[in-house]
DNA sequence: AAGACGGGGGA
DNA sequence: TCCCCAGTCTT
């Protein structure tokens, strides 16, 4: 991996956000990437928002990249370019949290913290047998006292580094290589046969799901789309105009609706087409929806936050892969983009 | 303390 | 389907 021995706080930094929940397979492109365009912490601090959210796309948790996008500005300006280097001043920065302060802090500056991540919950929770649900706030006490402990005071980046590795590649949460592993003889959970009950989690999510009718709304070559500025999913990400409603509808009702809001005048559009139902699983809802095509001799006068441009310019905005099901699907019939 | 926040991959 | 992933922030 790129980062393994980077000693650059930006880099490490940057490859650590991009690392939270999400695999490094997943996370490897995207980081040879942004330190392709943002070498440094001024070039990022630099770059227009939405040049930054394109890069991010399809990676999730978009808050990540907006807090990335602030702390690079104060790091750039407030702090001249120079990056904390101590484990108080680094976990005050938006987006970083006890993981991540401690991450940066043994790997940059090699000071003694004790990474705490999926990985080390699971490992520990293991070799040890401790059955203390990691989600609880005593479990997160009681693993993060253990990591402590356990951290090799003289060399707390190669720990981290290893016990997160041994987590990935070993310790792994399904079908573990128990056969294999250096603590056959004495980790608590294999002796037991508890390996697959361990860690414990107690908290379960339900999934909420929710309806979203696009309108792809299309004025001589230009689409309205509009920025996700609510505290929702998607937050800082581009969208067709949308109705969202709490259960399946038809088209005809759909339309109706869209009438109503004033953001189709009767009889003066052309319905271009109406494309299957996508769905995308997200953890915590399920999105279900279609995109309504529909063609206007005039832009409605409504006031609205619609933005309106082509193709070329819609590129280079940031949807979500909901979204980009759509925009690609199209790419084979009609070409969207 | 509990919820919210994405998307992909493996079983 | 469900679970997990180099977690953090908000309520």
């Amino acid at each position: 991996m790129p980062w393994k021995g980077e000693k650059d706080p930006y880099k490490i930094w940057l490859s650590e956000i991009i690392l939270q929940q999400t695999r490094v397979e997943q996370g490897l492109n995207y980081y040879n990437n942004f330190v392709k365009e943002f070498p440094n912490v001024h070039k990022l601090a630099k770059a227009p928002e939405t040049a930054v959210f394109k890069l991010w796309e399809g990676l999730g948790y978009y808050s990540r990249c907006r807090n990335l996008l602030f702390t690079a500005g104060y790091i750039s300006k407030e702090l001249k370019g120079h990056f904390p280097d101590n484990y108080d001043e680094i976990k005050a920065l938006k987006g970083i949290g006890p993981y991540t302060a401690a991450a940066i802090s043994s790997f940059a500056f090699n000071l003694p913290h004790a990474v705490v991540d999926g990985n080390v919950f699971r490992v520990l929770a293991r070799v040890f047998g401790i059955s203390t649900a990691i989600d609880s706030t005593e479990g997160k006490k009681e693993f993060t006292n253990l990591a402590e402990e356990l951290l090799d005071r003289k060399q707390p980046g190669m720990y981290n580094q290893a016990i997160m590795d041994f987590g990935a590649v070993i310790c792994k949460p399904a079908a573990p290589l128990c056969d294999t592993c250096v603590f056959k003889k004495s980790c608590d959970a294999f002796l037991h046969n508890q390996v697959n009950e361990l860690p414990v989690k107690e908290k379960k999510i339900n999934v909420r799901k929710r309806w979203f009718y696009y309108l792809v709304l299309e004025n001589k070559k230009e689409t309205a789309i509009r920025k996700r500025v609510e505290k929702d999913i998607w937050q800082g990400l581009y969208e067709f105009p949308l109705i969202e409603v709490g259960n399946e509808l038809d088209t005809k009702t759909i339309i109706r609706e869209l009438e109503k809001k004033k953001w189709l005048l009767k009889n003066a559009y052309e319905l271009i087409s109406v494309s299957p139902l996508f769905k995308q699983q997200l953890s915590h809802q399920l999105i279900a929806g279609q995109f309504i095509k529909i063609r206007v001799k005039n832009k409605p006068s409504i006031k609205n936050d619609w933005l309106w441009m082509e193709k070329e310019e819609m590129a280079a905005h940031a949807f979500p892969q909901f979204i980009n099901q759509y925009l690609r699907e199209k790419n084979g019939q009609q070409t969207l983009f």
